[in-house]
DNA sequence: AAATTATATCGTATATATACGATATAATGT
DNA sequence: ACATTATATCGTATATATACGATATAATTT
């Protein structure tokens, strides 16, 4: 009975929906800042930047990873994560899109 | 043991977040667009617009409202629903900013 | 081969979100 | 005053998310 009723709405409704639930989270945020902000590709030291557990860690980097914002790429015992810049600058031009769209029409109510 | 753990992230994370788990629903970017779409305020069309009960669009509206991307103004019986253009505007400004702030950096790694 | 290290996954407790029916509230019309 | 209408809130069932410890996996080192 509490099912996110995704069917019922629109493919664009869902994608920017999903987009923004994986950046719903402040450690997400913050992973992803960190992630930009390096300039080399970086792993488990995100473990030790965060004040979260290595498991919960890994979770959050699965959804970034699960909706495209991010890419991991195994290096040996370690697990390069980086930001996928192209996607985000998809993710840029949906949400433009969307805020666009809003403000085009007239903006006196209320 | 499973609080979102808000408090051990800076304001600029749990803001985004916040903005983000607003729109994480397609339902709740439907009403956006519904009501952005409109040029009159908008109140009980959006539940014969959208295929779900009653309860659950205003409970839509609630989160849509606490965060402060609509209005809502008591009008006798009905209420009138619109869009906070101004905190629009702020939100296009943070999202712009976070992802800015993220290419800024060199984009050459993975 | 065994030990170490990095990361992912599993299991699980708890919190939050989604959805709806039922009910409350508050203004309008009769 | 009573009925009607619009919306909000309550109660509740269920699903999903968050977090962590424990364990599995897989590469590297000894």
């Amino acid at each position: 009975m509490a099912t996110k009723k995704n069917e019922l709405f629109s493919l664009e409704e869902q994608e920017i929906a999903a987009i923004a639930n994986a950046l719903s989270h402040p450690a997400r945020i913050a992973i992803l800042k960190f992630l930009a902000q390096k300039n080399d590709c970086i792993c488990g030291e995100i473990v030790s930047e965060l004040p979260l557990a290595q498991s919960t860690i890994s979770q959050h980097l699965k959804e970034l990873k699960k909706v495209g914002l991010i890419k991991g790429e195994i290096e040996g015992v370690k697990t390069c994560y980086c930001i996928d810049w192209n996607y985000i600058e998809k993710v840029k031009k949906t949400f433009n899109g969307l805020f666009e769209k809003m403000k085009s029409v007239n903006m006196n109510c209320c």
